[in-house]
DNA sequence: CAGAATGGTAAGTCAATACTTACGGTAAGT
DNA sequence: ACTTACCGTAAGTATTGACTTACCATTCTG
């Protein structure tokens, strides 16, 4: 089997730790889009946009269509499920060892 | 009352971005520590750790202790909750979009 | 009250990365 | 076929940010 694009928490978070990338994923929440409609709304060039389209490809973030000439970016489904597994295991820890301390604490 | 530090998801995700800063939220899975602990694992300098930990702490993901002269740093409860909110707006979207695009597929 | 331990901050250096312009390659329209 | 539209990649620049050493304040210890 081929190698799929890397998708683990890492290359997620680093992924989305840019707020341009961040504005690229709100963008992408209202559905899918080209390329030159994602642009317009940012003040920076198109080929900039394709280089963090690319990161967040990636990252298992999103994915491309081709139509035509045109290439729809969409939602990666479960591209966040890496991610989301990864702080639910750190906050539910952070929870139960809060919560032991609070014990203690109460013990005392 | 007076200003928490800025705990959104911006915050968080560009404090999640290092490796470094992953680490030592790992390290504080297993419970509060002083900074020449955290340090001790790691192959960077204390200020180092001082700076990634003074990070976290603005992010909302850690807070810190001061016990004596040593200060005990742990994990926020909940420093994670906007991001984890971000993120499962995401993922729905995501879904639901994907979802009707293949009902759109199948009634073709 | 020294002296050692702990850790936060300042200033400077170096590498990672976000942007630009220029270019090439494919698809749609005339 | 020629022109236009859409988009990815290459190369170079500039900004961001991670790390170091040096320094200072606070707290425990002998």
């Amino acid at each position: 089997m081929a190698y799929e694009t890397r998708a683990g928490p890492d290359a997620a978070l680093s992924a989305l730790a840019d707020p341009t990338r961040r504005g690229l994923i709100e963008q992408l929440r209202s559905g899918p889009a080209p390329v030159a409609a994602l642009a317009a709304g940012l003040p920076i060039s198109r080929p900039a946009v394709s280089q963090h389209l690319k990161v967040l490809n990636d990252a298992g973030l999103v994915v491309a269509e081709a139509k035509g000439a045109r290439r729809y970016y969409r939602l990666a489904p479960e591209g966040a499920a890496p991610l989301l597994a990864w702080l639910d295991a750190m906050w539910d820890d952070a929870l139960s060892s809060f919560q032991t301390l609070a014990e203690q604490e109460a013990a005392r």
